[in-house]
Parts: structure tokens; sequence; C-alpha cells
DNA sequence: ATGGTTTTTACTGCGTC
DNA sequence: GACGCGGTAAAAACCAT
């Protein structure tokens, strides 16, 4: 088990940087994580939408962030699902999960006609016939082909790490760029699948560690690890580093350690960002020993031999990272 | 390739159940 | 005696140059 997340260069060595530079970055920092959940720009209060009036407004000081918002929903009003079929225009959403966006004719594996009635045998033969027919040329040419299996693949994986939806909807929307942008060529359509899921997951602040994907993926962790800095690089995607508090939700669970605990556990990682202790470290490793330090504190018995296996992180590192967590939170507190 | 960090592996000693 | 925990040294892995 190694390095569990990879991080980027200017977080990585930020301990090392000169005074200045280090307060640069805090300032930058400061303002990524701001438009990252909607704060006030004056109060840093939260932000409510009022869609009634199509405004954004600060619930705090009551600053209109935004005005003369677009509303995007239907212009009609329906007032029962009758009505609504009747009205509606559309039919289903546009999914990027389905390698044809779910645009295609599919035939129905039913053999009904329009009224529900069964199919003569005649016409069962021919609609088999069909669909055969149909689904060739539906995935005709390569790219098609690579995408289905791609997304399949995508699709699996993320089962398999309990992912949800949106998630495995972004991984796709990146491999379909990787594959417009001639990315593939040289490299495994499930390397590439599995680097779309890692990124995908860890830009919707629901990381799961490199070893963990590794666990599901057909490919070498190396060969994902290499694809994934390629894909990142070209398609110029931004991926900050993994927030190891949003690591701590998914460890408490496992270990069922109570919310109690899990607070402790956040604000264990609060205190230890302010110090910048977290800096160069590997987050997987900050989260787990925030919950193992936690639940000391919280005196729920948890062994660090348990938080190393739900973690996939050596105890040596939770003991070394657990030390430094009490201690800068014995700093906050004086 | 190299150097500086961090993490892991392996081992040892101490206390408790 | 097994287990949890702490510490250390050396090896391995990682990232940037």
């Amino acid at each position: 088990m190694t390095d569990s997340t990879i991080r980027t260069h200017t977080d990585e060595r930020r301990a090392n940087e000169t005074e200045t530079e280090r307060k640069k970055k805090t300032e930058t920092e400061a303002t990524r994580s701001s438009d990252e959940r909607e704060r006030c720009p004056e109060c840093g209060g939260n932000v409510l939408n009022d869609a009634e009036h199509g405004e954004t407004v600060c619930d705090d000081c009551g600053l209109v962030i935004d005005d003369a918002e677009i509303d995007r929903g239907p212009e009609w009003r329906a007032f029962d699902s009758a009505e609504k079929d009747e009205k509606s225009r559309v039919g289903a959403p546009t999914t990027n999960m389905m390698h044809d966006q779910g645009l295609s004719t599919n035939i129905g594996w039913q053999d009904k006609d329009a009224y529900g009635k069964a199919l003569s045998s005649r016409q069962r033969q021919k609609m088999q016939r069909l669909r055969t027919w149909n689904e060739r040329f539906r995935t005709r040419d390569s790219k098609e082909r690579n995408l289905k299996q791609a997304l399949g693949e995508i699709d699996r994986m993320a089962s398999a790490l309990g992912l949800p939806e949106n998630v495995r909807e972004t991984a796709s929307v990146i491999y379909r760029r990787a594959l417009e942008e001639d990315l593939l060529p040289g490299r495994s359509i499930e390397g590439v699948a599995t680097a779309s899921l890692y990124a995908a997951a860890r830009q919707a602040g629901t990381p799961r560690s490199l070893d963990e994907i590794t666990a599901v993926s057909r490919v070498e962790k190396d060969e994902i690890a290499r694809t994934y800095r390629y894909v990142i690089r070209e398609l110029g995607l931004e991926v900050k580093p993994a927030d190891p508090e949003s690591y701590v939700p998914r460890f408490a669970s496992d270990l069922e350690l109570s919310d109690e605990t899990e607070r402790r556990a956040r604000r264990l990682l609060k205190s230890a960002k302010e110090q910048e202790i977290h800096s160069g470290k590997s987050p997987v490793g900050l989260a787990a020993a925030a919950v193992y330090a936690a639940a000391l504190l919280t005196n729920e018995k948890v062994t660090q031999n348990e938080v190393s296996g739900v973690a996939s992180i050596s105890e040596v590192t939770i003991r070394n990272r657990y030390h430094e967590l009490l201690e800068a939170e014995e700093r906050a507190s004086i």
C-alpha cells in the first residue's frame, strides 16, 4: 500500500515555500474554497436562491448577489400528472452515461403491439431480427463500441465503490472528452475509464483513494496513475488535492462510530488545516488519524488496526499523524 | 537520474486482559 | 500468551527538478 491519492506539487511542498509565497497561496485557497460552497462575499453568510424572484440573496446581510436569473424550468404549470404529460414537449433527459446519450431508438423487448396486444409468432420473429439489426447499427463504428465498453466499465466500478450517479455522469463526460481529443491511442480503454472515474470522484468531493480504485479496476495502479495524470494534463482539468474531511464520513460509518466522533474528527482536521500541518501529507492518512484520535477523545473503542484496515493506510502513519493532530488542537485551544 | 519527503515494512519492548 | 500501542531504523514510494 502506498500513497493513496495523487496530490499536486503546489500543495505538496507548501511547507518549504517562503513566507510570502505561503501567504499568497493561503489567500487564493481561501477564495477558492469560498466559491465552492456559495458564501456571501460581504459577510460570509449563507446564500439563498430565491427562484420565485430570480434572485440569489445572502441570508445574513441581505446582499443581492445575483438577480435576473434565467429560469430553466417549464413556462407552464400543471396541476396533475395527466396535465403534465399533455403540456410537456420534451422526452427523457439526455444522459452521458449511455454511449448515444440515450437518444437512439430502442426496440422494446416485450412482444406487444402499440395496443399492448401480443404479437403473432411471425411478427415476433420479425421484431427479433429488427432488434438485432438495430443494435448492430446503433453501435456501428469503433468509437461507439469503444464508448459502450468504457461506460459499462465505469458503471461497474462506480457501483462497486458505491459512488453516486452524478460521479458516473462526470466520469462519462471526462471519458467522452478524452475520446474526442484522441487521447486513447496507445492507452487501454479500461485504463482511461478508470482514470476518468478517479478524477470524477475527486471532483465531486467523494474521493476514493487510488488503492480503492485499483481494487475494482482491471488495470494496474501505476497505469491508472499515469493515465490519470495524462488525462488531467491534456484536458486541462483542475483537480484540487482531496480534502481529508471528505473521507471522514465514510471511515466513521465503516467503523460504526457516532456522529459525535465524526464531528470531533472534522474539528481536528480544521485546526490542523489552520496551522498548515496538512500540506504535503496524504489526505487519507490525515483523515484516518483524525477518526482514530476523535474516537479516543470520545471514548469509543477502535484500534489502530481497524482504522488502518478501512482506510488502507499503515498504523505507523496513523500514529504519527494523530500525534500531530492532537498537538495542533492543543496549540489552537491556547 | 537525483534528492528530499513521506509512507511502509519489520522489529522490539511495554502494559493489559 | 495474544493483543494493542509506541517507537525506531531502514527500505520503498512519490514528486519535482
